[in-house]
DNA sequence: GCACAAATTTAGGTATCTCTAAAACTGTGC
DNA sequence: GCACAGTTTTAGAGATACCTAAATTTGTGC
């Protein structure tokens, strides 16, 4: 029913997406947490949502998106995406630096410029991060990589993909040379961290627990 | 004292600052018609911004910019033609397509963005159309060039800037092969338009005095 | 000077998105 | 079953930026 989304309304359907990654639906608080406001707000922008049939509210017991929900969702994160693989390509941001600015863009620019953004990029299917970008059609690219944490010493294994939502942790690995493509050799296991040889720098890194977790690999 | 400037305020303030190009006060009328809101909303935002200081409001006299607001319009006029070249530089577009985006987003990148494409350009000093581009220190490069208009045949002249408000004319002169940069012959001077020779394309063409008005030259 | 039309401001209202405080609901623990 | 803590919703209000309609002011034409 809703043609025009607002700002708030895209940030809304966008949370409640990354919020419901596990099919379940979500409660008012989370969404209330990850947006910083309070639940009451959350509340009624959700029964404004839910006028425009974008989600599906069940009176305290969460929400969910329905399927046009969905659709409004991923158009969010295919510029948010396509934004931050721009930002860093063409326009050398920092990894770490390139999510601020992605975030104000991505309700701000045209169909035309997502459009030549993409084709500029040749059409990617992974962010900086190695977060898939959904298609034009809302199709998201496969990210089937295990977590760094599972898997045992000794393995070579090359980065693909890393929890971005710290900014912190991005600048440690990228100041450690560690970024998406990156090859490293696990040589040794603990239980609190682990200790990894940089193929490209040929040095010995020591990954604390917070940053592996974050971590998804290729096994080579 | 106002530190943070909404996207109206900054729209507002850039309005003003377009016309009072000729120094004088402008009155309420000429920035509703401009924005294409009522008078009564521009009086209720001059309020706003006289203020935060960034505009003289003499009631029932018109409005001027101070000092502190013509630094803010220049910032959105510099975000707004360096993203103008940026569209049409490194991403292709169309010179008569990059105002309306550009008039978007010139309210939602960051410094660092500004930079960047700034950088990326070689810090240009004129948009798409001829408009100067102002620096970061709020200096407006000259354009001292006459309308075409006024330079009687015959003459060789090269096309440094377009009004650029009609977008029918943009699409008119890029049909006709003429853009920034273009050399042109005048052949002859009617009371009603004037027959010139594309030099790149070697066709002779008829441009009506509507056009003909928006047209700035270097004479060779 | 003064009437009068045009420009401008004031007054009051709508829509959006947020807040705080109070009320209502839910489900667990006994 | 029922009290009670935690969650969620409702109620009411503030900020922003518009609107329409009703004053008010201005300056020109006589
Ligand atoms: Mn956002
Ligand atoms: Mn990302
Ligand atoms: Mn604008
Ligand atoms: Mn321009």
């Amino acid at each position: 029913m809703a043609v025009n989304l607002t700002h708030s309304m895209q940030d809304y359907l966008k949370t409640i997406f990354m919020l419901t990654a596990d099919h379940t639906r979500v409660p008012t608080t989370r969404i209330a947490q990850t947006l910083n406001v309070q639940p009451a707000s959350v509340t009624s922008m959700i029964k404004k949502l839910a006028d425009c049939h974008l989600v599906d509210h069940q009176s305290y017991h969460g929400v969910a998106l329905t399927e046009s929900g969905r659709t409004a969702a991923l158009e969010m994160i295919r510029h948010h995406r396509l934004l931050e693989t721009y930002l860093s390509t063409a326009l050398g941001y920092d990894w770490a630096d390139v999510h601020e600015e992605a975030d104000r863009l991505e309700h701000y620019i045209s169909e035309e410029f997502e459009d030549r953004i993409a084709s500029m990029l040749g059409n990617p299917l992974y962010d900086p991060h190695g977060d898939p970008i959904p298609g034009r059609d809302g199709v998201l690219p496969p990210t089937p990589w295990p977590c760094l944490l599972d898997v045992p010493a000794p393995a070579t294994v090359t980065i693909r993909r890393v929890d971005s939502s710290q900014r912190d942790a991005l600048v440690f690995l990228s100041s450690k040379g560690i970024t998406i493509g990156t090859t490293c050799t696990v040589l040794k296991t603990a239980s609190s961290y682990i200790m990894i040889d940089v193929s490209s720098t040929h040095k010995t890194v020591r990954l604390p627990n917070a940053i592996v977790q974050r971590l998804f690999v290729d096994q080579i």
